[in-house]
RNA sequence: GCCAGCCUGGCGGAAUGGUAGACGCGGUGGACUCAAAAUCCACUAUCAGUGAUGAUGUGAGGGUUCAAGUCCCUUGGCUGGUACCA
């Protein structure tokens, strides 16, 4: 119909290079910070996905900036990792070189739907001016104390040779590959975050996250309340403690529980008559796979330890001790109290081994199943008679006042391991030194570059690649100058992503991570929109991360974002996940080609509600094309007159008022269909004005600017839309003249009256009465009564 | 298991407790054309009826209300997250 192809050429190459869109500080103006999660540069390029949710940013960036806004809308790469690694393992190039290649392409797609990022600020995480101040903070963090190397059991993927957290290593399976982890003991580089746990909650206070995703964040923090209960070791001076949410049922408690892991199975081997047995079950343990471990359907297992005895708080009564790999080393206190009779897994592991089972709350069958439900207490002394909250009151107290427990509160949160054997990562920028321990690197020193080498592939010692690399290891000390090694480790890929928003506000700075006028001016990310699959990884390593710098003084704020949203997928034609292996991935390149940009992003925010997924539909893409074929077409017949054509009137200031309303509101998909009825409209004259033309484009500018430029430039009608205001609606003018409204007959509508609108009850009472269909279903029958809403509706209630 | 979200025409989806199905796709019929494409016009929830109209209808079953897609209770299904978390 018309040349896109040329126009959108046209508009982006202007926009590129007369950086139409690049912002400065200016303290004049209100700030807005739209941010996107910034892509990992894959090997496959952006999907039409990805597309979605970059128009979106663009529309509200685009429309805020006519609003008045000083708009940041910024983007750049997130490119350490294993699959920019492992890309470039499978491809034979350097990481640096595919990196730099898929960028490129990543950024030519980007370009080619003309979003108006200011690409003055774009960099790469893999930038070594970017992680120079990654490292840097990394050293903030050791200095602060919460930054430690450790010992730990972690989640090991065999087929990647490779550590992970606990957030990658979700299900029991690698993030990455799908296989299932095992358990390793490594040393390895941790960050207290779970010292921030509360920290991490109180703060979502502070925010205006959506709410599934404030809810996905305290799910994964975990917090629980409850106490620890003290049991003596017989013929030790060692205790047990554990921690419980059920203080009040410490009369059921009927035996101990001890995880594989435990270090008194090591400390007490002497006193362990049948340490064999015991062995034998902690080797079992150790070689089962985390998803093994804690598949619930398996039958519970476990070995009582002959020899250690428990000594209950209260009563005084010796409880046997057994180790089973339903109680995890790592929560708690990796011990617990058995009370079969109010808890389901104890009462499971009770029954199998023949346990003895004390009901302490009334209610419920002990012989069929726990009961967990609430009660008044039985068996329990000074409990009895009370209800499970007062219980629990009262046990603490008693717990407090005899030394033998507490209360307390656990966190499912961990902290956070930052260690990955991995060539392609930050360095840590940490020397190890016979004499001085782990010595930091001096930050003048900084960055610590990544060495240029021949392989870089995952040795199978589990070490690094980097520790092949002896001429970057060797080193000497910063402190006292002798022989010394560097960290081979790196960090994993949250790390760059974990600050990221903040060198948007001052990218090129190589004296600070960013200047503090700069971070208070653009202040908050006011709109982060990213996938729910990052509402607990790098939603919390993000907030962690800026609560931590908020507390050096180095930030401004404590918590990063305001506004998080979370967007639908765009699924394939038959409704499921876009894969390769399924052969439905549709490329944008594709779609830019045969339809537009304009259409694409038009069809994109029409798809549907945003925050939902959605299904692909190409003929809706023509369908959005369409409607831009007859916006352009418009153009043939305008009228010389500069106002609003008046039987039109209402209808456009209705339409700006819905339009802006809903770009708010992130209702794209109604902003859209309010324009489809406004063309709607228009079609309907034989000719348009000035006026009405240029308000069409205007509106239509967010989700299609590059024709929407064009069309303005060529008929002359004003300002180009990158720098002009948002029309102005007049609220009088949104409100109709003569309104239709129903007429119901026992809640069914008969019939629909034209009324004035205000119309008085009388008048509507009397009008709804005079329409035949209204008679005829009345006919014969007693009015009860008659509900008249002015404005709305008309309900008459007969019998 | 637990937590969250969702379920509306043939399809994508609209609906501050007040005329369910806006808008788009698809479909049917027509105009234009030698023909096709493009474009334009009309119709298009289902059933009955030429029609006026009537009945039914927002996963299912109850309830609150003059009025329920919307609020409450019960329940089914789908999707996502999470899981021996003591």
């Amino acid at each position: 119909m018309y040349n896109f192809r040329e126009i959108e050429n046209k508009w982006q190459k202007k926009w590129y290079e007369e950086a139409t869109f690049k912002v400065e500080m200016d303290k004049n103006k209100e700030k807005y910070y739209v941010l996107v999660e910034f892509p990992y540069p894959s090997g496959t390029g952006l999907h039409v996905g990805h597309a979605r949710v970059y128009s979106a940013s663009d529309v509200l960036a685009r429309y805020k900036k006519s609003k008045g806004f000083n708009v940041l809308f910024p983007m750049g790469w997130d490119a350490f990792g294993a699959p920019a690694e492992q890309y470039a393992i499978k491809n034979h190039i350097y990481p640096r070189e595919a990196v730099e290649e898929n960028i490129k392409v990543f950024k030519g797609q980007m370009q080619s739907l003309g979003l108006s990022i200011d690409w003055s600020r774009e960099y790469s995480t893999t930038d070594p001016e970017y992680y120079k101040w990654t490292q840097w903070q990394f050293l903030q963090f050791y200095k602060a104390g919460l930054a430690y190397k450790d010992e730990k059991e972690i989640n090991w993927c065999p087929k990647c040779k490779m550590g992970l957290s606990n957030e990658d290593a979700q299900g029991g399976v690698c993030e990455r590959c799908g296989t299932k982890t095992t358990k390793k003991l490594k040393n390895q580089w941790l960050l207290r975050m779970s010292d921030y746990a509360e920290k991490l909650l109180a703060g979502l206070d502070d925010t205006n996250f959506f709410d599934k995703v404030k809810l996905a964040q305290i799910n994964w923090i975990g917090k629980s309340v409850g106490a620890s209960v003290i049991f003596k070791l017989k013929d030790t001076d060692d205790v047990i403690e554990v921690f419980t949410t059920r203080c009040d049922t410490l009369f059921g408690a009927t035996y101990m529980v001890l995880s594989p892991e435990h270090k008194y199975l090591d400390k007490y081997r002497d006193l362990i008559k049948n340490i064999k047995e015991v062995d034998e079950y902690r080797e079992y343990a150790k070689s089962k796979s985390d998803i093994e471990r804690t598949d619930i359907t398996k039958e519970k297992t476990g070995v009582e330890i002959d020899g250690l005895r428990a000594i209950h708080p209260i009563t005084g009564e010796e409880l046997p001790i057994w180790i089973s790999d339903y109680v995890l080393a790592s929560y708690g206190t990796g011990a617990v109290m058995g009370v079969p009779a109010h808890d389901e897994r104890d009462y499971e592991f009770a029954t199998k081994f023949g346990i003895k089972i004390i009901p302490v709350i009334d209610g419920g069958d002990i012989s069929k199943e726990a009961y967990t439900g609430d009660g008044l207490h039985i068996n329990s002394d000074f409990l009895d008679g009370l209800d499970k909250e007062t219980a629990i009151l009262k046990m603490t107290k008693y717990l407090e006042d005899n030394n033998i427990g507490d209360s307390k509160v656990n966190y499912r949160l961990q902290d956070w391991i930052f260690s990955r054997q991995r060539f392609w990562g930050e360095p840590i920028p940490m020397i190890h030194c016979d004499k001085c321990g782990w010595v930091p690197v001096p930050e003048e020193e900084l960055p610590v570059l990544l060495p240029d080498v021949e392989s870089y592939e995952p040795t199978d010692t589990g070490e690094s690649p980097l520790a092949n690399v002896p001429e970057w290891v060797n080193t000497t000390c910063p402190h006292c100058g002798g022989k010394a090694e560097r960290e081979t480790d790196t960090m994993p890929n949250w790390a760059g992503s974990s600050w990221y928003w903040l060198r948007y506000m001052d990218p090129h700075n190589d004296k600070k991570l960013a200047d503090m006028d700069k971070l208070k001016y653009w202040g908050k990310v006011d709109l982060y929109d990213g996938g729910m699959e990052h509402a607990t990884r790098h939603l919390l390593y993000a907030r962690f991360w800026n609560i931590f710098l908020h507390e050096q003084g180095i930030v401004p704020n404590s918590e990063p974002f305001d506004t998080r949203i979370s967007h639908g997928m765009i699924l394939g034609s038959n409704g499921e996940k876009m894969s390769k292996s399924k052969g439905n991935v549709v490329n944008p390149n594709d779609m830019v080609r045969d339809y537009g940009a304009d259409a694409l992003r038009v069809y994109e925010m029409f798809i549907g509600d945003y925050t939902k997924d959605a299904a692909w539909n190409e003929n809706g893409l023509k369908g959005c094309k369409k409607f831009l074929d007859r916006v352009y077409r418009t153009k043939d017949k305008l009228n010389d007159s500069l106002e609003y054509t008046k039987d039109m009137e209402n209808l456009i200031h209705k339409t700006i008022k819905k339009v802006g309303y809903d770009i708010e509101h992130l209702a794209y998909n109604t902003a859209v269909s309010s324009l489809m009825i406004l063309i709607n409209e228009y079609d309907k004259h034989d000719t348009v004005s000035r006026a009405d033309y240029r308000l069409l484009l205007q509106l239509l500018n967010p989700f299609a600017p590059h024709m929407t430029e064009e069309l303005n430039e060529i008929c002359n009608l004003g300002d180009a839309f990158s720098e002009s205001v948002w029309p102005e609606y007049d609220e009088s003018k949104t409100i109709d003249d003569m309104l239709e409204i129903g007429v119901q007959v026992n809640g069914k509508l008969r019939a629909t009256i034209t009324v004035a609108k205000d119309s008085s009850k009388e008048l509507l009472e009397s009008e709804a009465m005079k329409q035949d269909n209204v008679k005829k279903n009345i006919e014969g029958k007693d009015i009860v009564k008659t509900i008249v809403v002015p404005n709305r509706i008309v309900n008459i209630v007969v019998k």
